[in-house]
RNA sequence: GGAGAUGUGGCGGAACUGGCAGACGCGCAUGACUUAGGAUCAUGUGCCUUACGGCGUGUGGGUUCGACUCCCACCAUCUCCACCA
């Protein structure tokens, strides 16, 4: 075989063929079908930001799989593609490179879908999708316009990053330490008038995932942020002397209380002091005039803080008295009100009443500045050394809390907790307070002061009003003549655009804030059902057939804010009654709507990530001792230079000084280091082979430049698996391999060699495998004269090949079902193994081989659909393999004839006898007792007891036989 | 600080419901074919041991006839949220 002829590579020009093919036959048009089942698979769309990333082949070519699978199950699938191309790296390409952010971002998708469809993936291009063309914007402006009108959206005020140089609105991660990322100027905080959504009106349905297969960490995250607490809101009233004051000043409309909002009325008595957040607005009011300058310093620092600046003071507390004081319902006691960075004005009310003995963090606040600390929970059972050193938030009872002394507080939240249940109806009782439901979650804030994104269709009237674009005035476009600068925002400056006419004729100012991106993809899973309707924004025809959307992939990065969104911007949709005549068309077809229009999308799997190729860290020597051939415990860890390294050679450096030979005699390995977790080493020795160095407690390490004590963690230093950024220069370009492998070989490979849903570094070297696993399969199925052979064949090979190759349908089936890419792959390969054995001893007929083959390729279409295209039609095939049922299995071929019978002594193996399959437990136990294997072990011992466990026929696994001594 | 996840050979990773640990692949070793090998083919490859045999799924306990799998404690790594009252 050796003089074989071997595949040439790279296979591209055969790919492209048949991606041309492909799109002339339309092969990829999806169509409704109210005849076939249907399945709907998104993945999440990428931005245009210039080339297709590694990544994405990571995400996408598995999730085309997968869908191709379901197309060849029976399936009427829609796999669709698009681009969500607003955004602000295309306007800092235009300042940056005075390119128009259209022409930037049209430019980068024209590469990407060429790229994209080099992937040879069953995209339906037709039904491409761009957001930021008039056609699909123009119904993004319209879900906002029905949005306003349906309540749900409103004009609120917002903290923002403000930079006064750039007369911009900058995000949190364009601000550090106070100042711009990139040009070094002051950033303040400034409030403004934005528009918001009211996510929060739908926080409980939220909530609820019924009926969603949604991965667990996604639902914790979304239910984590949106954080729903249940307590208390109690109105702490101000004494008499602030109340007066706040009287004065005319202020006392606002009631004159503080209101608070804690999950913990049931240390209410515990309460010595309150703190407002600075920006909490009776702070003015309150502080007295001994008190003023201090405070309205404190308050002016925290204004010019980001809000992640504030967060990074590592808890070091700091804040100031008012000089005003409030009362306690509960009990009337007189307690000083702080202000303080600690509390957020955007939690809760802004305002806390503060229980140190209870709150770690009002404990350590109380602590700095001699604050009373009242414990009023006490341990039932009270240690000799109690006393109040930390804050104690556990189980105990009441104390110095009048009437409730002695209740049980049992440390749960809510209601569960007697005392919280106890306080919670006395104080509604009484009128203090009430219950009350706090979320962490905020209403969406929408507006952007940007050019790239989709306009806000609002107008202000000169007369005050506010209202929104007509319907027939839909959509609001951007103009093309802008001027790109980096001051302000260029919608804003320009000369006409915001001139408009209002709905009642009077003239009118027009929106200029643009809408967040976040908005365009909310919901493009709907218009690519029908990307060129002008009258709707997807058609209820296409809509009642193909949604909900029953498979979505991406990456677990948008837990919170694109997949909450996406959920409720469905959520309102169907409230509003957007679905209705979807409803009407399904009915029409028989098909029940029930609770389709809850949820966009009902199964959500996230790929993991791809990370930058392991680096080589420092040449080290480390000597010490060997144990086994590769493991070396080490006494002496060097840092050293390496005298020369041979640059032509990009995997083997030899470093003259260090013969290999020598170093294995004398315990001694040198070379670069790969890995380190705690105390083991893995060095790319020079002997070319990875060893694992355990350094010893007490090792002496030595690394030049650093002088003194060195320690192990210091090696590790630089050595950390990153993720790919083109500062890094560890990114993996694909294109490049696609030229070097093809695209079959480049899907297979990140299919094969990560767990999908976990990801990993990239590795160069893993690629082999597939390369072979092709190469073998063509070079089977090309070069091999089993095809055309004439040979008969013999029976018992030929049955082990056709069992073998329906144990493979099955189980590769469930495991593309179950996103175990890999793990379908490794069955592929493990199936080649066999075949190619085969048909080298000639055990197959021509027939024989050729059912194999059909069906070998057929399995494979879904993963290297231009390769098993090609093969399908040397081997005769005249349609596309990709119009193909996926073979069915039959267990009756699948099953084994024979079996292999474990003998286990006390679940250890002991030996293994070949029995027919279903042999009864009669006499499986007395084949184990009579084994080789039993008799060896026993002795003349008799066993305590024999267990069974019996075999699965139709799973192939074999039973087994415990010998309990 | 909180939440979630993960820890298995030299490496990527398998092991379905508690029942053969290490499938499949990379790498490596030996041999074959070669002017050559970073191609290909064959065989081997968890660790220790000449062998018999023993030890092995982050560490320490537990449950069980039997534990990678279940329970408890701890350690390490990663991700997300982070002063959320």
């Amino acid at each position: 075989m050796s003089d074989k002829e071997r595949v040439q590579r790279p296979r591209q020009a055969m790919e492209q063929k048949w991606q041309a093919q492909w799109d002339r036959d339309r092969l990829y048009r999806a169509q409704v079908d109210w005849s076939k089942p249907k399945h709907y698979a998104v993945t999440m769309l990428p931005y245009p930001s210039g080339d297709l990333h590694i990544g994405h082949w990571y995400a996408m070519t598995p999730a085309d799989a997968r869908a191709r699978y379901m197309r060849m199950r029976g399936y009427n699938v829609l796999f669709p593609m698009g681009f969500d191309a607003f955004g602000l790296p295309a306007e800092n390409a235009a300042v940056k490179r005075g390119i128009h952010p259209a022409a930037w971002t049209f430019d980068n998708i024209a590469r990407m879908r060429l790229q994209l469809r080099s992937m040879g993936a069953m995209f339906d291009w037709e039904r491409e999708t761009i957001s930021c063309e008039p056609g699909y914007y123009k119904w993004t402006e319209w879900f906002f316009k029905k949005f306003y009108e349906a309540g749900f959206a409103y004009r609120g005020e917002a903290m923002v990053n403000w930079s006064p140089t750039l007369q911009t609105v900058l995000a949190n991660e364009q601000v550090i330490d106070g100042k711009d990322e990139r040009n070094g100027q002051p950033v303040i905080q400034k409030m403004m008038t934005q528009w918001f959504f009211k996510i929060t009106a739908y926080a409980d349905e939220l909530l609820k995932f019924d009926g969603l297969d949604w991965p667990e960490p996604i639902r914790t995250m979304q239910t984590n942020w949106i954080g729903r607490s249940e307590g208390a809101r109690v109105s702490f009233k101000l004494a008499d002397k602030s109340a007066d004051k706040l009287a004065d000043a005319g202020k006392s409309d606002s009631s004159g209380a503080i209101e608070v909002f804690t999950t913990r009325p049931d240390t209410l008595w515990g309460a010595t002091f309150m703190v407002l957040a600075p920006e909490h607005p009776l702070v003015a009011a309150l502080t007295s005039p001994a008190q003023r300058e201090q405070v309205e310093a404190y308050v002016a620092a925290a204004g010019r803080k980001s809000e992640l600046d504030r967060l990074s003071d590592d808890g070091e507390k700091t804040g100031v008295f008012t000089g005003g004081y409030a009362i306690n319902p509960v009990n009337d006691e007189r307690i000083p009100v702080w202000t303080a960075e600690y509390v957020l004005v955007s939690y809760g009310t802004g305002a806390i009443m503060a229980v140190p003995a209870h709150d770690v963090r009002d404990f350590a606040f109380a602590h700095k500045y001699g604050l009373e600390i009242r414990p009023v929970i006490v341990p039932e059972v009270v240690p000799d050394d109690f006393c109040v050193s930390e804050a104690y938030a556990g189980a105990g009872v009441m104390r110095h809390s009048d009437s409730f002394d002695g209740t049980i507080s049992n440390g749960e939240k809510g209601r569960k907790n007697p005392a919280i249940a106890a306080v919670l109806d006395w104080l509604t009782e009484r009128g203090i307070g009430k219950e009350a439901i706090n979320y962490r979650l905020r209403d969406w804030l929408i507006s952007r002061q940007r050019y790239w994104g989709a306009p806000i269709p609002m107008l202000y009237s000169d007369d005050g009003q506010i209202m929104a674009v007509a319907d027939s005035d839909l959509p609001v476009v951007l103009p093309d003549d802008v001027e790109m600068v980096e001051i302000g925002n260029p919608l804003g400056k320009h000369p006409t655009f915001a001139q408009a006419i209002a709905p009642t004729g009077a003239p009118a100012r027009r929106e200029t804030d643009t809408m967040d991106t976040f908005m365009c993809s909310s919901w493009y899973w709907y218009r690519y059902l029908s990307p060129k309707d002008q009258a709707h924004p997807f058609s209820a025809e296409e809509a009642a057939y193909w949604l909900p959307v029953d498979v979505y992939t991406g990456g677990a990065e948008h837990a919170t804010m694109h997949l909450l969104y996406g959920r409720y911007f469905t959520k309102v949709m169907r409230d509003s009654g957007m679905f209705a005549d979807t409803e009407a068309v399904m009915r029409a077809h028989g098909r029940e709507p029930g609770t389709i229009f809850d949820e966009p999308m009902l199964l959500l799997r996230n790929q993991g990530q791809i990370l930058g190729a392991e680096r080589i860290g420092d040449t080290i020597r480390a000597s010490g001792r060997w144990e086994g051939a590769n493991k070396l415990y080490a006494d002496l860890i060097e840092v050293i230079q390496p005298e020369s390294v041979d640059d032509g050679d990009a995997v083997p450096m030899i470093v003259s000084g260090f013969a290999t030979a020598e170093d294995a005699a004398s315990g001694v390995v040198t070379g670069e280091l790969m890995k380190r977790s705690e105390n083991t080493l893995t060095v790319h020795s020079y002997s070319g082979n990875l060893k694992t160095i355990e350094v010893n407690a007490g090792a002496r390490i030595v690394i030049p430049g650093i002088p003194g004590e060195n320690t192990v963690a210091q090696l590790g230093e630089h050595l950390e698996i990153q993720r790919m950024s083109k500062s890094k220069g560890n990114v993996v370009n694909p294109d490049e391999l696609v030229e070097a492998y093809g695209a079959d070989t480049v899907r297979a490979y990140l299919m094969f060699s990560f767990d999908w849903e976990k990801g990993g570094p990239w590795n160069y070297q893993n690629i082999q495998g597939v390369v072979r696993w092709l190469d073998d399969i063509w070079d089977m199925v090309v070069n091999s004269d089993a095809l055309t052979t004439d040979a008969p064949g013999n029976p018992e090979t030929e049955r082990t090949i056709e069992r073998r190759v329906h144990q493979t349908i099955k189980s590769v089936g469930e495991k593309i079902e179950a996103f175990n890419f890999n793990k379908a792959i490794a069955e592929l390969m493990s199936l080649k193994n066999d075949l190619r054995a085969a048909a080298r001893e000639d055990g197959l007929s021509a027939d024989a081989f050729r059912t194999a083959v059909r069906d070998l390729l057929l399995m494979m279409a879904p993963f290297t659909p231009h390769i098993a295209e090609e093969l399908w039609a040397i081997i005769g095939g005249t349609d596309s393999i990709h119009q193909r049922a996926y073979p069915t299995y039959d267990l009756a071929k699948a099953a084994e004839e024979t079996t292999i019978l474990i003998v286990q002594r006390n679940g250890k193996v002991i030996d293994r006898i070949a029995v027919p399959v279903g042999l009864s437990e009669d006499e499986a136990k007395a084949a184990a007792l009579a084994s080789d294997g039993a008799r060896r072990v026993l002795g003349d011992k008799t066993p305590s007891r024999v267990i069974f466990i019996g075999g699965r026929g139709d799973q192939n696994v074999e039973p087994k036989v415990n010998i309990v001594v």
